[in-house]
DNA sequence: GAGTGGTCTAGACCACTCA
DNA sequence: GAGTGGTCTAGACCACTCA
């Protein structure tokens, strides 16, 4: 048995659930794996598992855990590979869908920009890792991304091959720098390109563009990269439902 | 006491919530009305509480519900006058949000052109009303507007003055024609502005425009409304949180 | 068959609303 | 103070997974 050590005013469930949060973002469990059973944290926290049940609810709301009923409650791996590609579509000739492969065309370490340094919640001159790199389906260019990231947490990046690694960088800061991307915030615009970009992707003067601006943050909260990526409209379409 | 129709294979809360669902398409509440309470309920369906309450969060999950606690549960009214605004923000000189006022340019009926015809489930040539309006900040054309909506429950529509109304039809919906939009879809795309659309908004060429797409749906599920906005793409901003 | 989450019950007591 | 939803308990039994 074990007290529970939040703010006492807030119902039991809540509690468990920012207990919970708090071990998530200390990495007492990786994502993938299992929490203890809810009759488990039921004893360990001296609550019903009814109580239990709805602390679980809310983090399963969250994205956070996900359920498999005759197997346990795991941490879900948020699927950020995809995440562009809820805004993109890129298909072959055959109408396949692929993703494209990535060029990085530039990585060096810099003083933050303030904007930068805004985003990402550091000092000003604070030094951060700036990536810029294209994405192609075969030659062709068709999106374009800076990258920026603190520079202490990501420094492995640098002394590394990323072209040779495939052109998903969230395995990456997980497995060389132990950085877990748990939620992000994307902003989208549209704008004409510039002349910098229209060159970058090979559009026409005054081309469509998208914008998306993301912020990535770690199970704490923390932000750990902010990207922006144009590409061009012709590939854009996104769906939302509302009530 | 009262017994449930739906398919008896599945949990009783599910039951209870398709019921509630069915009685709201019917209208058997209107929009802000209370529904009966959680005690009510469970006597009239023979179940406990618990179960109710399992089913009224759903719903409310979903969206069509909305809990007050001490109060009652409430047929949630959906806030669809902000819908575009989540998308496009409009303001005075002085920074101040406002809502565009609206002129129709043309409403009439028409034989549905085939996409309309299956956007909206219609058998080929139904009978469709066409409007075309422009929203105006001052004398600025921001958003130009194309709307299909099956002719028979909105013929009312093509027999008053709707710019005499206000900008914002669903109201006009609900009261005129007895029909309450519950849930859409939006697809958001992004082009260059055509002629006809560079003329309507005041646009020069090759400007970007974002395009919206929203087929919108009574609790029933059953299409009303197909509408396609376009605006300036220098008004355009949308956020989204992903996990 | 042991262990997991999923459904459901029948209650107790609390927090809030409103006349 | 009567009525509402919100929290929590302690259980029973079911559906599913996996060795």
């Amino acid at each position: 048995m074990h007290p529970l050590t939040g703010d006492a005013r807030l119902p039991r469930y809540q509690q468990l659930r920012d207990h919970m949060v708090m071990q998530i973002a200390n990495n007492r469990w990786r994502p993938g794996e299992a929490i203890p059973t809810e009759a488990a944290l039921a004893a360990e926290f001296d609550m019903s598992v009814g109580t239990v049940r709805k602390a679980v609810d809310v983090l399963v709301a969250e994205g956070v855990l996900e359920r498999q009923q005759g197997r346990g409650t795991f941490i879900r791996r948020p699927q950020f590979q995809s995440s562009l590609f809820r805004f993109f579509r890129f298909e072959t000739a055959n109408g396949e869908r692929v993703v494209p492969e990535s060029r990085i065309l530039a990585i060096t370490a810099v003083p933050a920009p303030s904007a930068v340094a805004q985003a990402l919640g550091l000092g000003a001159q604070a030094e951060v890792i700036r990536m810029q790199r294209i994405r192609l389906l075969g030659a062709q260019p068709v999106l374009a991304e800076e990258i920026w990231l603190p520079r202490q947490p990501f420094q492995a990046l640098l002394e590394v091959d990323l072209d040779s690694k495939g052109p998903l960088l969230y395995p990456i800061y997980e497995h060389l720098c132990g950085q877990v991307v748990a939620s992000a915030e994307e902003t989208l615009t549209a704008e004409a390109v510039d002349a910098v970009h229209g060159r970058l992707l090979h559009l026409p003067a005054d081309s469509p563009v998208v914008v998306i601006e993301r912020l990535a943050r770690d199970y704490a909260g923390k932000p750990l990269e902010w990207r922006r990526s144009r590409g061009h409209a012709q590939h854009f379409r996104y769906r939302i439902d509302i009530r």
